[in-house]
DNA sequence: CCGTTTCCATATCGAGCGGTATATAATCAA
DNA sequence: TTGATTATATACCGCTCGATATGGAAACGG
C-alpha cells in the first residue's frame, strides 16, 4: 500500500501518504467538505500544511483522493450488492452492508457522499457536482439491475423501477441523515427490516 | 401580520419585519445557517448589518424565527396529515404535502430542516440540537398516530410502529436530498407512488 | 567535502466571516 | 425649536479561512 516509486533523491517523506489519506477521509467523512478546516485536517493527519500542499495539491484534490479511497475501501459492498441472485437481495444487502458502514464504532457516522452534497457552499460547487455524479453512476447500475431483475421474474413487472430506485436511494439517503443525527445500529435495523417486509415480490 | 406594537418614539423602522424575515428564511433554507453569510441574508432582505441585528438580535435569533416561521407556514401539511383517517392516509398526506413544500418553483428545493442537521459545522452544534429536537417531536407524533391507527384496525397488528416511522422519516429525509440535488416533481411522485404501492394493510 | 533536491517549520498573505462603534438622519413629545 | 429616541449608513474590529513565501534540515550523487 506504499506509494510505489519514491523519488530516491532529496530528503525523504516523514509521513505516510497513505495513512494521511485515511485520517482526512475521517475528517471529511464527519464535517463534510466545506466544514473541514485546513487545520482540523492537518492535525489529524500529523502534517503541516506545506505538506499537505505538497503531497495532495490543494484541499479540493485532497477531498477527492479521499473521496476515490471511501469508494473503493467503504463502498465496496455496494458493487457485492449488484450481484445478489434477487432484486430482493440486492436491495436488502444495499440497506444493511449502508447501515454497517453508517454506524461503525471506529469510524463518522452517516455517508460522506450525502454529507458533501448537501452541505455545500456555492463556492464548491464543483465537488457538489461530482459527489452527486458519482452517485448517478451508481445509480444507473442499480436501475439496470432491476431491469434485469424484472426479465428473471424476481421483480413484478408492474413496478416502475425508476420509481422503486429512487425509493431505495431514499431510503439509503435517509438512514444516512439518521445515522448523522444521532441513531443506533438497533434503530436502523428496525427501520430495515421494516423496509423489507414492504418489498415487493419475492 | 404587521408587528403590532410598533414603538411610537423615534424614527420609524423602513423594512417590513415579516418581509425580511420571509427573505431571511429563503436564504437559510438554499445554503443552511452556516452556509448563509451575513452579506447573502442583508442583501436578500434589503437591510443593512446593523438593521438586522437591531431587528433579530444575531445570526442565530434571526435563524430561529425562520425556523418559526417555515414551521408554521411551510410545514403547516404536517398537522393536516396526522388528521387524516387512516395510517396509509396520513403517510400519503405527509409524503405529497413534503414533495410540494420541496419542489416549489418559487422558493428553494430541499428541506430546511435536513439541510440544518446535516450542513453544520461544530460552533453552531445548538443549532442542530435545536432543529433535530423539534424533528423528534413530530416524530414522537406520528408513533402516536400509528399506534392509535393500529387500535382502529387500519394498521396490521404485526407492524413495527418505531420501524414503520424510521421507514416513513426516512423516505421524507431522501426526498428532501433528492430534491436538493435537482430531482424533479415528477420523480418524487413516481417514487412516492411507488412508495404508496407497497405500504402495509388497510 | 560539495551541490542539488526535497521536505519540514514558522510566519504570513489577502479575503471573508460574524459582529459592532460611530456618526448622521428621521421622528416624537414638549 | 429643542431634546430625546430610534433607525440607518459607513467603516471597522478580531478572527478564521485556504494558500504560500521563506529559511533551514535531511537525504542523495559526485
Amino acid at each position: 500500500m506504499e506509494t510505489v516509486a519514491t523519488p530516491v533523491k532529496g530528503r525523504p517523506r516523514e509521513f505516510c501518504v497513505d495513512m494521511a489519506l485515511a485520517a482526512a477521509l475521517r475528517v471529511f467523512w464527519s464535517k463534510g467538505y466545506e466544514g473541514a478546516s485546513l487545520n482540523d485536517l492537518t492535525e489529524a493527519m500529523g502534517i503541516t500544511r506545506p505538506s499537505l500542499y505538497a503531497a495532495f495539491g490543494n484541499k479540493e484534490a485532497l477531498f477527492r483522493k479521499a473521496l476515490d479511497l471511501y469508494e473503493t475501501e467503504k463502498l465496496a459492498y455496494v458493487g457485492k450488492s449488484l450481484a445478489e441472485p434477487t432484486a430482493r437481495g440486492v436491495a436488502e444487502h444495499l440497506l444493511r452492508g449502508s447501515m454497517e458502514n453508517q454506524t461503525s464504532t471506529c469510524e463518522p457516522h452517516g455517508c460522506l457522499g450525502v454529507i458533501s452534497s448537501v452541505a455545500c457552499g456555492e463556492e464548491a460547487e464543483c465537488i457538489r457536482l461530482e459527489v452527486l455524479e458519482r452517485g448517478k453512476v451508481a445509480r444507473r447500475a442499480l436501475v439496470e439491475r432491476f431491469e434485469r431483475a424484472k426479465v428473471e421474474g424476481d421483480l413484478p413487472e408492474s413496478v416502475d423501477v425508476e420509481g422503486l430506485t429512487s425509493f431505495l436511494y431514499a431510503l439509503l439517503q435517509g438512514m444516512a441523515v439518521q445515522a448523522g443525527a444521532g441513531a443506533t445500529r438497533a434503530d436502523l435495523e428496525r427501520m430495515i427490516d421494516t423496509s423489507m417486509i414492504m418489498w415487493p415480490s419475492k
